[in-house]
DNA sequence: TGACATGGTACAATCGATTGTATAGGATGT
DNA sequence: ACATCCTATACAATCGATTGTACCATGTCA
């Protein structure tokens, strides 16, 4: 019924010991309390016929570890949480760590919820994309990836987005673009765009100028309005030498645009993005962009998380970790 | 440190009651119980004082009910298992369950461990896409999605893979496509590709025909592999009316393979593909599948175990789910 | 031979919530 | 006034594993 028929006294009876015992035995906790071979070689037996598995709930409550650790996201079907996610799994499942994942959709409200929730489920870590107001004290250990938190003093794995920035201005220049056309979300709360527009802006320099910057929906479900946006802008203007996305959704709405106007993407105009995307590699001519290291994040934030959890006291240890973005050259810029 | 420094302990001191009382109180288990609308007052107020949340590893060793489910797919990264992992935690969520996630890899030892820990753990439910040799038998509700699962009696929620087959063949046979080319991963484990196989040849029936059935790697990493193959086919025999994809790697190999023979789909041959994928829509033509219902499969699935868990005797329900598959009209079938 | 160390194991409390049963005090009925 | 019946609440056992301490044999040393 629950699952977890035979418990420690069943196999403690079968082995004629006490269910201390069987939980020092099994749990390898033989250095205070050395038993006889033979008595740990019969409790081995016995759990290994009664095919015994501890009540990782009672364990939990006596303990105060529970051995999981929460990862709320916005979307889990959102393809770069589901890497996160997957790469996170992975690198917890080592520790003996499982995983419980929550989604907000982006609401306050429902971020809070699940991170109440969590609290009253006793995990030992939370990984957090957080939205705005997440209230993280309760927890021993968080972590916070993709985006910092607003509450101070909670360790950042993610992007280095002014870099990304940067990679992208560098490569432009190098290629010979000099007049760009940018797509950028229109967001108060997210410093990670602008970031990712300095840098861009930055390595630009006096070589480059960026032509217009454009500020469009940053709903998924807007593309084709980013699309029109897109449009009107460069009907407007005059074609700049490349047009670039900030995020990827603002990248494929360049790419529908250019469609619309007949302007192929690579010839007439480069075109890159910062944030890969399945479609990327797959479109003729393929989109170059630079892509967010997602396993190092993942890996990086599980281990910063895990060791978090092991510490008693407090370590104060770097804070923020500002992962190197990834260049990936395929067609659309020549 | 735990996360849940106040106890029903404290609660009840503050009130001045027992703890059962706060715990009857806050449940609302007060049929049998009925206390004074002040003393329940004055529970609420000192709960929500002390900012009060039960742990929930307590109440599940006591109830044996942990009100979290387990989902073991091959991968979280996985775009289709991302999305059906999405629509399950929300619908689970709605009853109070959490889920945990577990990747295998297609891995049947992995499969087992995730299995077995997740026992451990009292996960209450298990919602599972089963490699070879599941033992499920330790829960009390599991249901199988995308794939049915050996063991016997355990419920299977699912595309109805013989419909997906025959909708293809029947929007082939509308549109005039005869003689067909088809791409379909090598696999002898797997029944739902041959289902789809099935489906397609039937619906074809006397009006087209199967010109020819290429068998490919299944493994995701084999795409290159899979272009090779379809070039050759393609080159060898001549070029049918229409190439179908029954995966939509397969898909991705076919688009592949007629780049490279510059041959354009959509006008000098049809192409579709059963499974959705983001590129699909992306593409120029964009490419005609049928998909998986992917909501239905999850909300039903969902409900299906959470049905299960509740119930006290095993109701014998119907227990295969087969789902009408989608089409999306796109541009590649003419 | 007695004091003492130590190896091997059992005992019992504990984590926090739930839940069956008991009980005090008041109301009701005759 | 006494038995009876509620009503509202407390008591205590329990879920299963962990862990500090107590304890009984031996064996050792003086």
């Amino acid at each position: 019924m629950t699952g977890n028929r035979v418990s420690a006294r069943d196999v403690a009876r079968l082995a004629g010991v006490d269910p201390s015992t069987v939980s020092r035995v099994l749990r390898g906790k033989t250095v205070q309390h050395r038993y006889a071979p033979e008595t740990i070689e019969r409790v081995r037996r016995a759990a290994a016929e009664l095919n015994y598995r501890p009540s990782l709930a009672a364990r939990a409550l006596r303990t105060g570890r529970s051995m999981m650790v929460g990862m709320v996201v916005s979307e889990v079907a959102n393809p770069f949480f589901a890497r996160l996610a997957s790469h996170v799994e992975r690198a917890a499942w080592d520790q003996g760590y499982r995983v419980v994942i929550c989604s907000t959709n982006e609401n306050a409200q429902r971020q809070e919820q699940q991170i109440a929730d969590l609290a009253s489920r006793g995990v030992d870590g939370l990984i957090i994309a957080p939205v705005a107001g997440a209230c993280l004290g309760e927890f021993q250990a968080v972590v916070a990836i993709d985006r910092p938190a607003e509450e101070k003093g909670i360790p950042y794995v993610g992007l280095n987005n002014e870099k990304a920035g940067r990679m992208l201005g560098k490569n432009l220049i190098k290629r010979g673009y000099r007049r760009i056309g940018v797509v950028i979300p229109a967001t108060e709360t997210d410093p990670t765009l602008q970031c990712r527009l300095n840098g861009l802006q930055e390595e630009l320099g006096a070589s480059g100028q960026i032509e217009w910057c454009l500020e469009v929906a940053s709903d998924p479900q807007a593309l084709p309005e980013i699309a029109r946006q897109a449009i009107n802008q460069i009907e407007r203007d005059s074609l700049p030498d490349a047009i670039v996305g900030l995020t990827n959704w603002c990248t494929l709405g360049i790419l529908e645009a250019l469609r619309r106007l007949g302007i192929a993407w690579g010839e007439e105009v480069g075109l890159a993005g910062i944030d890969d995307f399945a479609a990327a590699s797959i479109l003729q001519p393929a989109i170059t962009v630079v892509a967010q290291p997602i396993e190092a994040i993942a890996t990086t934030a599980t281990q910063l998380l895990l060791k978090r959890i092991a510490a008693t006291t407090l370590t104060e240890e770097q804070t923020t970790h500002l992962l190197e973005p990834i260049w990936i050259e395929r067609e659309s810029l020549l």
